[in-house]
RNA sequence: GCGCCGGUAGCUCAGGUGGACAGAGCAUCGGAUUUCUAAUCCGAAAGUCGCAGGUUCGAGUCCUGCCCGGCGCACCA
């Protein structure tokens, strides 16, 4: 189509894009009709022209015309299989990949993802940029380009100054042995602090001693705050073990002297330039910025140092701006972070541009995300009106998993099908753990980014519609014939694929919309499209495999057909799992 | 008050730069089945896409106004 258009000597876009309905074909281009307009044509004559110009002939069936203007596409099934036939076979360069090449422009991208605060446990509120990042992570590394996961965990504050003076007081072992510190309960721990904090006016002024001490470098206490850092951090690595996420840990403490040169930078900005966007305001180091208005319909900065010459959000987040440019030469730095601070990344992104921080040279994208909320539609919390540790929902999620999966175990003894029933309570176990963790991470990925969504574990556990289980199943299933015909689909040799019969076809359509797919998903950062696509993966799957619609496989004859579904299997397989893969799921050999 | 995001089938949600009668899952109803893992497949019914205007050959999608819900609006992160 690219090359129709430009021997037309036309600019724009082929438009080409998979079908709504079967009767259109498999492809359809709606550039005729765009195009038609820009150039001030009749749509359908320009089609015509542009299919005279098409040199698709051993690709598919020739082009359709039709209603206003739409090109239609059939793909020959010759063509399909010599498509899928390319794809490399096990054993062979790029058969992890599928054959999907890189990006030819690799650029150095940053995700900043998770961040929790170290003062205490991990709570839902984490669980969306947690997963999400991890997923776009693993999609722009898919597509080629070098990724940094940063964890921007909060590790200092008043509030830390607090906990080492709690620490100091009942554990005072740990001034002496600090790596010895184990806190069961963060959130139980923090709480006392605080309660504390709020009684005892010694213990206030303990506190406060205690962040002045931190901010000064005083070697004892930042001893004792690295081992509560040390241990809160352990427990966040607990749940990022348990969710597959991996990520670099780099706290706001990191940034303390970098937020000195940013607001040196800044000072000599206003110096240099008294009408600059750099001013004064009633005592505050503001960067003042087009657009933004407070409630009164004034002008609304970007404090970058308060009036009591303190440090906030802003100077911290522009020293991580210039630390991921200047340091690690990012190009691209993405925040996974809730839509709530939408606002605030735009003031950010804009000052950091305003003040030279970063050029044209580098994308600053906020990836806002909506809310998750309880199944009754409500922000997410206990019944006591508390937040929900992570940890705590995982676990439910797990434990709701093995009740699910445990409950046809009593009838595949019955009905013979020792496959199931005969799984050890270990095993058992660890398949609840990866079904009950891919359920929720799937749940979460399913949903538009943007919009909120209720967490209901009875819908992300179902097995069926489009949620994680059926989707392992579906994996599960296929890995299961290969056992059963006694192929070892990782020594599966090349063979020409046989498109035959409906189902097969339909199969083999959708595997070659795959990389099409990872391109949107990863060009456009939404990790849904590729759960749509899976989902309808796993049901072209199914058809392929029914009794009644579907075709036989394990036991098909000839021989070569037998091994074309064979490999038509192992080639579902294959991409079910590097699709599970890049939503950060793990697969089940069985279950 | 200003700004941003959302309002799509009974429920939960999709709908790539405007495009072919608005899609899917669950639930409902009807079929298939003595299973190559039925944890499946096929089919039916179900929506004036919040409301009202406008632009366009064509609007869930763009513009304006209004209604409803959520979030944000200077020294908290």
């Amino acid at each position: 189509m690219r090359d129709a258009l430009t021997r037309l000597g036309i600019e724009g876009d082929p438009l080409v894009r998979a079908a709504q309905e079967e009767q259109f074909g498999d492809y359809q281009s709606n550039c005729a009709m765009v195009l038609a307009k820009r150039l001030g044509r009749k749509p359908r004559e320009l089609a015509v022209e542009i299919i005279a110009h098409l040199s698709i002939a051993e690709l598919c069936e020739p082009p359709e015309i039709a209603g206003p203007g739409f090109i239609n596409f059939r793909i020959t099934p010759a063509a399909m299989a010599r498509r899928l036939g390319a794809i490399p076979a096990a054993g062979h360069a790029g058969v992890e990949r599928l054959g999907i090449e890189r990006t030819p422009r690799p650029q150095r991208v940053i995700v900043d993802l998770s961040s929790p605060n170290l003062a205490k446990e991990m709570h839902v509120g984490h669980l969306r940029s947690t997963v999400i990042g991890d997923c776009i992570a693993r999609v722009l590394e898919f597509a080629g380009h070098e990724v940094l996961r940063e964890n921007h965990v909060g590790d200092w504050g008043t509030q830390f100054g607090m906990l080492v003076a709690y620490l100091r007081r009942i554990r005072p072992e740990v001034e002496r042995n600090p790596e010895s510190l184990i806190i069961k309960d963060l959130e139980a721990f923090y709480v006392e602090a605080k309660t504390q904090f709020d009684a005892d006016d010694t213990f206030k002024a303990q506190s406060r001693e205690a962040v002045v001490a931190l901010q000064q470098g005083d070697a004892t206490t930042r001893r004792i705050w690295q081992a509560f850092c040390e241990e809160s951090l352990r427990h966040c690595h607990a749940l990022y073990g348990r969710l597959g996420v991996r990520l670099v840990d780099r706290g706001e403490s990191y940034y303390n002297e970098l937020m000195q040169e940013v607001v040196a930078r800044l000072e000599q900005r206003r110096q240099d330039d008294p009408n600059s966007a750099v001013r004064l305001s009633e005592g505050a180091l503001c960067v003042f910025l087009e657009g933004f208005k407070t409630r009164d319909g004034q002008p609304l900065p970007l404090i970058v140092r308060k009036s009591d010459g303190g440090f906030n959000y802003a100077t911290s987040d522009l020293a991580t701006i210039l630390h991921r440019v200047e340091h690690l030469g990012a190009t691209r730095i993405i925040y996974v972070v809730g839509l709530s601070q939408k606002q605030h990344f735009e003031m950010l992104f804009a000052a950091a541009r305003k003040v030279g921080f970063v050029g044209e040279e580098v994308s600053l994208h906020h990836l806002g995300f909506g809310n998750m909320l309880s199944p009754g539609g409500k922000p997410f919390k206990t019944r006591e009106g508390g937040t929900v540790k992570l940890r705590d929902l995982l676990d439910e999620a797990v434990e709701r998993a093995r009740r699910v999966l445990q409950e046809p175990r009593e009838e595949d003894w019955s009905a013979g099908r020792p496959d199931r029933a005969s799984l050890a309570d270990a095993d058992m176990q660890r398949i609840a753990e990866t079904v009950g963790l891919a359920a929720v991470k799937y749940f979460d990925l399913s949903h538009a980014l943007g919009s909120d969504y209720k967490f209901d574990l009875d819908t992300m556990l179902s097995l069926e519609g489009n949620t994680a289980p059926y989707m392992l199943y579906a994996y599960a299933r296929i890995r299961s014939i290969g056992r059963k015909a006694g192929i070892d689909f990782d020594a599966l040799p090349a063979t020409d694929l046989v498109l035959e019969h409906p189902a097969e076809i339909g199969l083999a359509k959708t595997l070659l919309r795959f990389a099409e797919v990872v391109q949107v998903a990863s060009d456009e950062l939404k990790p849904n499209v590729l759960t749509d696509y899976m989902y309808e993966l796993s049901r072209a799957f199914s058809r392929f495999y029914d009794k009644r619609l579907g075709v036989r496989v394990i036991d098909a004859s000839p021989e070569t057909i037998r091994l074309s579904r064979l490999r038509l299997c192992d080639l579902t397989a294959r991409t079910l799992k590097l699709g599970l893969d890049l939503l950060g799921i793990a697969t089940l050999e069985q279950m």
